[in-house]
RNA sequence: GCGGGUGUAGUGUAGCCUGGUAUCACUUGAGCUUGCCAAGCUCAUAACCCGGGUUCAAAUCCCGGCGCCCGCACCA
């Protein structure tokens, strides 16, 4: 990724105070020092975590025939992720040399001197070919220590025979492919058939970094088609003709700081498969048109062959220019990762996973929508914090963790009272937040700064005849709506997708 | 993991070199005030990352750990 480039100054910073600050993130176990690659969320930030999940399942599982939304466990047996491939290609043997402290991968090391694969290769297998050829640190030509065993994915000890015998979920993907068979009997053996999975995976990273972008335990948003790669209808509720106006904005590998903006008919003569150009459009769209990002501040970026993992075919990044880490970061991936993943299974199971569809028997094919649901609340905050006279959270309305601040004008005159009173009609749908403290301009900058899109003033006219102001947070513009009328308002306001 | 920087109320900071338990601002809470955009006044709450060591005395000096930021490496 060519993600070169310093963060704006005091982005990063500002960021984070406004997240300590006001509810939304914090380091797991502050009050300890924190804990390295772990982060928390507060009410503020469980809220806008939810919103969006909310949003993403309405966007892709929701709006197509036969997808669903299915929950598996964070702990995986060992044969599982054997057969995933995660166990071997997880684990690196890393070698160091006793002299400058560098580290290297010790299959590299073998492959660069010998030009074969030494993929999955133990650590005392490793350490004897590294003796036999003498091989010595690329960097200064000292000897090397004995290799270690690094393992990306955290070993758990299951039942009382305390073997190792399972990982913490490095990715949900894994969940779904377990669980295809039952789900493709359930739902009638239709195909395509998409699975989701909103969770939890693990990853023992060597260096965590920036904040929730990088961390130990995180949350993905995966979604896992499968589908009949030779069925040119897949999948048959999507329309091309839907993203006419969109211009999909790429950036390919042997040019990657150059986005072009193509018409999906423009990147499909570039040759890309159609059902992978739909999907395309739809992630764009997501964040473009139903969030509200700058298109100037997302692309799609391929990954090069050796970028990608082996098993994906055709591999693009979903990246976002954030200030605060230094310019276009990884969201998210589309991945057609092909039927590695089923064959897989089926090989290290015994388990048939082909099915019967259109007279023919086969393995059916992975697109994978796979989403950083951290890294994509992050890149919120980025994206709609603006820190200037006022400081506007200016989040999509119907992410707002607080969609309308509740507040008599003065504490006096029955205000406070008839304030109450609107606030607790409303609270039954709506999350509302009563603050009767201070002036209203404070009352108003403290929603401006957690992203509350509007603000319902109660004042003495609201006495008399049951009207209120609703002001805006973006122009601060009031009108002047009828106490009655306010969920239908309200409604119009935030349920907009 | 390596190298550089760094860690003081909720947030941002002064103090550290030249040891004597801490500055300022904002924030937060209470009260007064306040007829619509962080106004004002009074009062209050609140901090030296953790653990050792040196010393009569450690935020300050020394050692170890942890965290954070930047670079390298890593990120099938």
């Amino acid at each position: 990724m060519s993600n070169r480039g310093i963060p704006l100054p005091g982005r990063y910073d500002d960021i984070m105070s406004l997240s300590v600050r006001k509810g939304f993130i914090w380091p797991t176990a502050d009050i300890y020092g924190g804990f390295g690659g772990f982060y928390d969320y507060g009410h503020l930030g469980a809220g806008l975590k939810r919103k969006w999940e909310d949003a993403w399942l309405r966007h892709f599982v929701k709006s197509e025939d036969n997808y669903y939304l299915v929950d598996t466990t964070t702990i995986l047996p060992y044969r599982s992720l054997k057969a995933s491939g995660h166990v071997d290609h997880f684990t690196d043997v890393m070698a160091k040399c006793s002299n400058c402290g560098e580290s290297f991968r010790g299959d590299q090391l073998l492959e660069d001197a010998t030009g074969a694969s030494a993929e999955g290769m133990s650590p005392d297998d490793i350490d004897a070919k590294l003796e036999e050829l003498r091989l010595k640190c690329p960097e200064c030509e000292g000897e090397f220590e004995a290799t270690e065993l690094f393992n990306m994915m955290f070993p758990l000890a299951v039942g009382p025979a305390g073997t190792d015998d399972a990982f913490l979920r490095p990715e949900t993907a894994q969940g779904v492919y377990l669980n295809f068979k039952r789900e493709f009997e359930a739902l009638r053996r239709r195909i395509p058939m998409g699975l989701a999975i909103m969770g939890r995976a693990f990853r023992n990273e060597i260096s965590p970094r920036q904040g929730t972008y990088r961390m130990r335990e995180f949350i993905q948003a995966e979604l896992q088609i499968f589908f009949d790669p030779e069925d040119e209808g897949f999948p048959s509720s999507m329309s091309l003709s839907d993203f006419d106006g969109l211009g999909v904005r790429v950036a390919f590998e042997e040019d990657r700081e150059n986005v072009q903006a193509l018409s999906c008919q423009e990147l499909m003569d570039k040759g890309l498969p159609w059902f992978y150009v739909a999907h395309m459009a739809k992630v764009q769209s997501f964040y473009t048109d139903l969030l509200g990002y700058p298109p100037e501040k997302f692309r799609f970026a391929e990954l090069g062959e050796d970028e990608r993992a082996f098993y994906n075919k055709i591999h693009f990044d979903i990246q976002i220019d954030m200030g605060s880490l230094g310019g276009f970061k990884e969201v998210a991936g589309i991945h057609y990762r092909t039927d590695h993943d089923l064959s897989g299974h089926e090989k290290e199971s015994h388990e048939k996973m082909s099915v019967s569809s259109g007279g023919r028997r086969f393995i059916p094919h992975v697109l994978e929508l796979s989403f950083g649901v951290d890294r994509n609340v992050w890149s919120l905050l980025d994206t709609f914090y603006k820190k200037n006279e006022r400081s506007i959270l200016k989040l999509p309305p119907p992410l707002a963790p607080i969609e309308a601040g509740v507040f008599p004008l003065l504490s006096k005159d029955g205000l406070p009272e008839l304030a109450r009173e609107v606030y607790t009609r409303l609270r039954k749908e709506f999350d509302c937040f009563y603050d009767a403290s201070g002036s209203i301009g404070k009352r108003y900058a403290r929603m401006d700064e957690i992203g509350t899109p509007y603000c319902i003033t109660i004042d003495h006219d609201s006495l008399k005849d049951n009207t209120v102001t609703v002001r805006e947070r973006d122009t601060t513009d009031q009108t002047r709506e009828g106490i009655d009328a306010l969920p239908d308002v309200l409604r119009k306001l935030l349920r907009t997708f």
